[in-house]
DNA sequence: GTAGCATGCAACCGATCAGTTGCACGATGA
DNA sequence: TCATCGTGCAACTGATCGGTTGCATGCTAC
């Protein structure tokens, strides 16, 4: 089992890379869903795709599903809502900092 | 200037390391704000946490300020509601291609 | 002024990654 | 059946990254 931590990681280690955000967001809007039919799009090979598709699988952002001889993949909604929790948790760290440093400068 | 998708692209890659996080997560929560503070506190050099803060710098996640002899760091909380809009936006694309293909099975 | 502390810069190492090419395997359709 | 097409596996290359050590610079306090 993989924890939320790691989970968010893998997110956003697969989401750091623009190829791999490229191939996300065509699956993701329904463009296209076989290695082939990506790589038909973007400037890489189709074993570059394979690649960032088993990576994204990794990170459980998109599922694989296989079709007689072609493997068609579509994106899950979940992971992407955990991270989003994730930085949302650190962000109101901030604000709360930031609050406090308001009320510090406030009340002299 | 940085575009909005590169902005978030660099927070994604800052956001992929552990170590950058949990420096992120000291900075932003408080409990340290010095390249040398942070070092104490995690299980690596002073320079390898220098590097770390200089990649948040340029993601903009913090910002540096620099105060007699010592630079403090400070979380800043814009560039993360950013990554956070990219990953909502495409979060949506996926959830109408779900409701898509639910509509495409309930009418046969 | 001088010792001490925080930072900055540079070189280096090992690991991982993005990408390629080449080839083998399995399903499909004429 | 056999040519074709999509996929999977393996090896290789170049680049980047996380981390280290060593040394120089600059502020501070005594």
């Amino acid at each position: 089992m993989i924890s939320d931590a790691d989970q968010a990681q893998a997110v956003f280690a697969a989401l750091a890379d623009p190829t791999r955000r490229a191939v996300l967001h065509s699956v993701a809007s329904g463009e296209a869903s076989t290695a082939t039919e990506l790589a038909a799009r973007l400037p890489v090979s189709r074993q570059a795709v394979a690649k960032h598709l088993a990576l994204l699988e990794r990170a459980r952002l998109v599922d694989a599903q296989r079709a007689g001889r072609e493997v068609r993949f579509q994106a899950t909604p979940g992971p992407l809502g955990e991270a989003i929790e994730w930085m949302e948790s650190v962000g109101t760290q901030w604000d709360e900092r930031l609050a406090a440093l308001a009320r510090a400068i406030d009340k002299p």
